[in-house]
DNA sequence: ATTTGGTATGTTATAACATAACAATATGAA
DNA sequence: TTCATATTGTTATGTTATAACATACCAAAT
């Protein structure tokens, strides 16, 4: 409801690996989120709203105890509670992510829809980068460069045996 | 029910959906484990068989308290490092995989050296199944039934930023 | 204006997962 | 033997996550 104009998605570009505007980053992360959650009729609460800017501002993949500790400096909760939730609507809403392997969570670079994705971590700086989940993200790491050294590739939901009983 | 009893591994059935003969299952594991370890010059100690057996016959995803817990019954060890170096030799042999968005391990269906991997995971009855990461998956899924809910896809690697630095 | 229902937050306590650090033991060359 | 290395045993602690319950708030409905 505020710069209403945000474009959907700058690039179809890989955030997260080199230099990049991150005021402007942020920015539009966060009124993207206006919109998202409007559109969504859910609330963008100040606890909410904070967290998020904590993972736009971070730039890397932050622990819900990381997250938690900028939280308690601000008098904004100090209970895992407090950062689990707001880190659970995020995931949600599609404005973050959880990296599996970090257990750790990452604004997404295009916020929308909940929605898939594939992440490419440096093991040595520890760069977190999103892309789109299409193919393998094989190609997607010879384009820009990444050197893939383990994938995790996994699927949840319902199994052969189990989609017949399908009730929710 | 796709058990023939070859020494290598079975073509590429979904070994973790429906009915086979579990029994098989495990030794073939076993002596396909032995060759493994065998040929990679490291040892198959009791403790380190005894994790797999008890993968193998779990037919699902163990956390590693619960793998301890199986172990503490026969006197293997009793304490939480028994387990997870049991579990880390296994997996870098692979010989067994860790399913991140588990925090649990199961036995590789198809052994050998240690390798990429794509799982489905049921929600409803806990099974896990695993697959080879080709494309990335969806077709797999479709083709034996599993209805994918949620999918996570992470690389981790190096970026490149830091593939010029690569030592390692 | 009060009750009621929904959403969000605050708090305690504990569960669940994982590793650092060091001691003891076995194994197998030199 | 003696040394080196690999493995196992043990203590203690660190890290991540959630269950369970209490409170605050706001917006209808009575
Ligand atoms: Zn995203
Ligand atoms: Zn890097
Ligand atoms: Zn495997
Ligand atoms: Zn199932």
């Amino acid at each position: 409801m505020k710069n209403d104009a945000t474009p959907k998605t700058p690039p179809q570009a890989i955030v997260g690996f080199g230099k990049h505007d991150h005021a402007q980053c942020k920015t539009h992360g966060l009124s993207r989120a206006e919109a998202v959650c409007a559109a969504a009729k859910v609330q963008l609460t100040p606890v909410r709203r904070r967290v998020l800017e904590i993972l736009l501002e971070a730039h890397e993949a932050l622990g819900a105890y990381d997250v938690l500790a900028r939280l308690a400096k601000e008098g904004l909760g100090s209970k895992p509670p407090v950062a689990y939730r707001a880190l659970g609507f995020l995931v949600d809403n599609g404005l973050a992510h959880r990296i599996e392997k970090l257990n750790a969570y990452v604004a997404c670079a295009h916020p929308g829809e909940a929605h898939d994705a594939a992440f490419m971590i440096c093991r040595a700086c520890g760069a977190v980068a999103e892309a789109e989940p299409r193919g393998m993200m094989k190609r997607t790491a010879v384009e820009v460069g990444f050197q893939i050294e383990s994938l995790v590739i996994e699927a949840e939901g319902l199994c052969p045996d189990c989609v017949p009983k399908a009730s929710l």
